[in-house]
RNA sequence: GCGGGCGUGGUGGAAUUGGCAUACACGUCAGCCUUAGAAGCUGAUUCCCGCAAGGGAUUGGAGGUUCAAAUCCUCCCGCCCGCACCA
């Protein structure tokens, strides 16, 4: 093998980048600074996945050409100790969790160096560490004396298999997300933090971050800001006469709250709904339906979030036997129970209005609740100007097959529409309707079953140009007999329709007019009309529209104090109370005079004792451990005990980028003068998983220490990227069980670690989704090989000792790609870039050993290993990383030629070359005198011509 | 349902602003080298017709805008990811 050995030469670079400290930085003000950040992994057992090296290979090349380009770059690497992996396999294999997490630490260290990655080790930081979870604990403490750390008793996600509480992130599909068990809802005592008070700006911040759009989109929809109206139900609670004594209770007046977006509808009430959990539930219920409220009410406890919120799941509810008065009305309104109401959002109540709420419109329809149409809908686009008309709509339905009648206008005269058209003076809707259908398609035994409110549809008429406003009522008739008159449809009609009988599935495919779909869907598939409108059956506020009568009617609420404008957010509270062993204990002590105590800051870190009963039971490990949890109270010395509940492992990764600015600080979290000079991180790259979690708490936490004037800075990623999946050989996601993970180890060992580093950049796109493919690691390799050969060659002088000027500017054009696609994160046509340079550079001879130094160092962030050997080839002593980056000389990138394509009628029919800068008079001239051209203008007229200069020259003919 | 994205040769993928579609790599085929194999080197490789010169078609599908569309617009089909009874 002419190659060069990957074993022997990775070694000795890793040794001497180790014992040379190269990777090594510090805070040096008088440079510009870039902080490079990886979210750094959590050292599973398992080991370095294939998707590791993708994001740090990518954050490895930016950090080595910044640092080449004299910047100031802080590039760490540390680990996300805690969690329940670990402690789950303890639980497995006895072997305890610290024992565990610290060899894997080791086997990641060992696999991560194996790659030739720029870190600085002595900046490594481990959240497991005493000397890390200090300050993970100082800053819960910092948080719970700003007020924003709080516990409180509230239902929360429950997952019984792994005995623990789980943030609201934690759920996917009902289910835990790391062993998919059922979430069950639990009512229990927890710590939060405050992230809603900092919703909005969670949500401004994210405005003007370089971020993915995705990422930020989820953000968006995760905080869910939703802009609507309170509204107040009052009641009277039912007297109830106390059994012992006899005696009657007082009556009580109560307040049921909703939250709605759609005050527009308040008028199309026609009950209320509670969460099954909701307080008021046990206090308003009549009497004599209490047991089997109560029984429904036990019922919805005991399901799993899935069981009962899943899409599929049909809505049950019972009435509470309860009602309450309709603000504006005074109307009466039913109170029910159901679970389709989340205890979790708004007021854990909701307003029915099954007119024109989906759900709300399947639950009246489930229990024959009243519906009352309030909104008349609006179709089409609204007209300037527009022609007033009145219209109906006749939907003929045949009651023997379903079929609907329509008529087939033919593509050019809208399609299939069903029987339609104008209402003449005085004439009312069902008259018109019946001689519509009569004249167009001669039916006349009719049964009219329905008929719609008045639907306000804008339309424009292209066949006459203009703008209609028309007023139509849809008519739902059934076929009484086949019986028909002769069709007197209208003259210019004739001949151009065809009467069909259509399928309700047909019909909703083919109908497409605005107008006659809102009409099959409302008296065929029977369902609400959900969008904006305008405004009926709501007193003086007929004819608003939606958007006027929301504000009118929160208005008029807030006028008489029943309600108000209110925004809402999906976004809860932080949980972060974990009952588990392996966290960071959260620093409260409790005692019997003075309650909740903070851990006095002099006495952190509260240590995680080592010798623990780890086994989950529901009750945090550290509970069963007196030594840990019996202390003195720091405030009055009396007995006391240690919350023995340890934080979410997110509050650990939520401020490590500030902790890599001064590891060692013994005084601080962080030293303000590092963290100033570093931060924000600059460059931040990490899967979309964490997305919602991690990428949010960690804005969290920026924002408060923020607010409070710990750091200058409100957000902490400035610029984030997103590696690509790397999925497995069958295009199926890599997973044990289907057997395709690769592992990486055993790739560096045959083929080495810069083949690995470079295959994955050159997989596709940073940011796509690829499947790996072994057998096209080779290429990679061979490239590498090739360099080795071409380069030795050089050096010991079996090539020519220059190169043409045409290489030159090949050298200096790949500069200036390789240099801009790296800034870009396009590192596979970097790579592309430079094969055909060494494709180039073989093919014209190779040599020249300024060429191949300036082409080293090109290489050297993709390939480090093999670079720093060939660098030293060249002759030099120091490490590449002690060069600068090359940068290309624009003049020499100037051409004399330039290719011009000749097309005729827009195809390529010749290319020819001219002097850059040429006129079209001159290129014309070329192209016309080539016998291609020639002959395909022969005869012709040219019509015109489109030149662009050293591009291309259209020529249009006849 | 809502939000984000994608669809290009046998395969992974390229194509800056609308201006040569298929760069680069894998694979395949042929040749060189070799006792032979492996490796390496050289060349070919979108598809169809054609001995060839050459011609035609082509970026999921159908329309549209334009001198010119993978790229912009409309509709449709398919796939991936995230959220989802959020009132």
């Amino acid at each position: 093998m002419r190659g060069y050995d990957h074993n022997e030469i990775e070694k000795k670079w890793q040794d001497f980048w180790a014992k040379s400290e190269i990777f090594r930085t510090d805070d040096d003000p008088t440079k510009k600074k870039c902080y490079v950040l990886d979210m750094f992994p959590y050292p599973s057992g398992n080991g370095l996945h294939v998707g590791h090296p993708e994001g740090y290979t990518a954050t490895d090349i930016i950090a080595r050409k910044r640092r080449m380009e004299g910047w100031n770059v802080l590039h760490p690497m540390g680990w996300d100790a805690f969690g329940l992996p670990a402690e789950n396999f303890a639980i497995k294999s006895g072997v305890h969790p610290k024992d565990s997490t610290w060899k894997n630490i080791d086997n990641f260290r060992r696999q991560l160096q194996s790659l030739g990655f720029s870190y600085d080790w002595s900046r490594e930081v481990n959240t497991a560490d005493p000397s890390y979870y200090r300050w993970t604990q100082w800053l819960f403490l910092f948080l719970y004396k700003k007020g924003l750390a709080y516990k409180a008793k509230a239902p929360v996600n429950w997952c019984d298999s792994c005995q623990t509480v789980l943030a609201n992130e934690q759920v996917v599909d009902g289910a835990c997300e790391r062993c998919k068990h059922p979430v069950i809802q639990k009512e229990l005592s927890q710590w939060f933090f405050r992230v809603t008070d900092y919703a909005d700006r969670l949500l401004e911040g994210a405005e003007k971050l370089d971020w993915p759009h995705k990422i930020k989109a989820m953000q968006k929809n995760w905080i869910g800001r939703s802009e609507g109206t309170e509204i107040s139900f009052r009641g009277v609670m039912t007297p109830v006469s106390d059994v012992a004594t006899e005696r009657s209770v007082s009556i009580k007046e109560y307040d049921l709250a909703v939250f709605t977006t759609r005050p527009d509808t308040l008028f199309g009430v026609t009950y209320v709904v509670l969460a099954p959990e909701h307080p008021l539930v046990e206090q308003i219920v009549a009497s004599d339906r209490r047991d089997e409220v109560l029984a429904y009410v036990r019922a919805t406890r005991g399901k799993s979030e899935l069981q009962r919120t899943g899409l599929e799941q049909e809505k049950t509810g019972v009435p509470l036997g309860a009602s309450v008065v309709h603000p504006l009305t005074g109307a009466s309104i039913p109170v029910w129970i159901a679970d389709y109401a989340l205890a979790t959002y708004g007021t854990g109540a909701v307003m029915g209005v099954p007119a024109h709420d989906d759900r709300d419109f399947a639950f009246a329809k489930k229990y024959a609740l009243p519906i009352t149409t309030v909104i008349e809908p609006v179709t089409g686009e609204p007209q300037k100007d527009p022609e007033h008309r009145r219209s109906i709509v006749a939907l003929v339905e045949d009651p023997t097959n379903g079929k609907i009648l329509s008529i087939d206008w033919g593509s050019a005269m809208g399609g299939h529409l069903f029987v339609g058209g104008g209402r003449e003076e005085n004439e009312d809707a069902e008259t018109c309707a019946r001689r519509e259908v009569r004249e167009e398609t001669g039916y006349v035994d009719l049964e009219l079953v329905g008929t719609s409110e008045t639907i306000h549809h804008h339309y424009f008429a292209h066949s006459k140009n203009v703008g209609r406003a028309i007023d139509a009522v849809g008519l739902h008739f059934r076929l009484k007999s086949d019986r028909r008159e002769a069709v007197a449809h209208e003259a210019d009609e004739q001949g151009k329709f065809t009467v069909e009988w259509l399928t309700p599935n047909e019909a909703g495919a083919k109908v497409g007019d605005a107008l006659h779909a809102y009409v099959f869907r409302k008296f065929i598939l029977g369902t609400a009309y959900t969008d904006d409108g305008i405004l009926t059956g709501s007193s003086e506020f007929n004819g608003l529209t939606s958007e006027d009568a929301k504000r009118k009617i929160t208005d008029a609420l807030a006028a008489k104090n029943a309600g108000g404008s209110r925004v809402q957010y999906h976004l809860r509270d932080w949980l972060i109370s974990r009952q588990r062993y392996w966290g960071a204990p959260i620093p409260i002590i409790y005692c019997d005079a003075c309650g909740e105590v903070p851990v006095p800051e002099t006495d952190l870190p509260v240590l995680l004792p080592y010798d623990v009963d780890f086994r989950p039971t529901g009750e945090s490990p550290l509970a069963r451990s007196p030594e840990f949890h019996e202390v003195k109270c720091p405030h009055c010395g009396a007995a006391a005990r240690r919350e023995s509940d340890t934080m979410d492992t997110f509050v650990d990764s939520s401020w490590y980028f500030l902790r890599y600015t001064s590891p060692g600080n013994e005084e601080r979290p962080f030293d303000s003068h590092a963290v100033n000079y570093w931060c924000p991180v600059d460059l931040y790259v990490g899967g979309a998983e964490h997305a919602v979690l991690h990428l949010l708490y960690a804005r969290f936490f920026t924002k408060v220490l923020h607010e409070h004037g710990l750091i200058p800075f409100d957000e902490p990623f400035t610029s984030l990227k997103n590696p690509g999946l790397i999925m497995g050989e069958d295009g199926q996601k890599m997973s044990k069980s289907r057997g395709n993970v690769i592992n990486p180890d055993d790739v560096v060992a045959e083929y080495g670690a810069d083949t690995l580093r470079m295959y994955e950049m050159f997989m596709g796109d940073f940011e796509d989704a690829k499947p790996w493919d072994t057998k096209s690691i080779v290429g990679i390799r061979r490239f590498l090989d090739r360099m080795w050969t071409v380069t030795h060659d050089t050096v010991h002088a079996r090539r020519a000792s220059t190169t043409s000027p045409d290489m030159q500017r090949a050298l200096h054009r790949t500069i200036k790609k390789v240099s801009a696609d790296i800034e870009a994160c396009k590192f596979n046509t970097a790579i592309s870039a430079m094969m055909i340079l060494l494709n180039d550079w073989t093919a014209s001879g190779g040599g020249d050993t300024q060429f191949a130094e300036t082409f080293v160092l090109l290489l050297s962030p993709f390939a480090p290993h093999l670079c720093e050997e060939l660098w030293e080839l060249l002759g030099h002593k120091k490490s590449t990383l002690a060069s600068s980056w090359p940068t290309h000389d624009e003049s020499l990138l100037k051409e004399e030629n330039a290719q011009i394509i000749i097309q005729v009628n827009g195809k390529v029919r010749e290319r020819i070359d001219v002097p850059v800068g040429a006129s079209e008079d001159e290129v014309k001239a070329k192209a016309f005198a080539t016998e291609k051209i020639a002959a395909l203008l022969e005869g012709k007229t040219i019509v015109k011509s489109i030149f662009v200069p050293d591009k291309l020259l259209n020529v249009v003919i006849e």
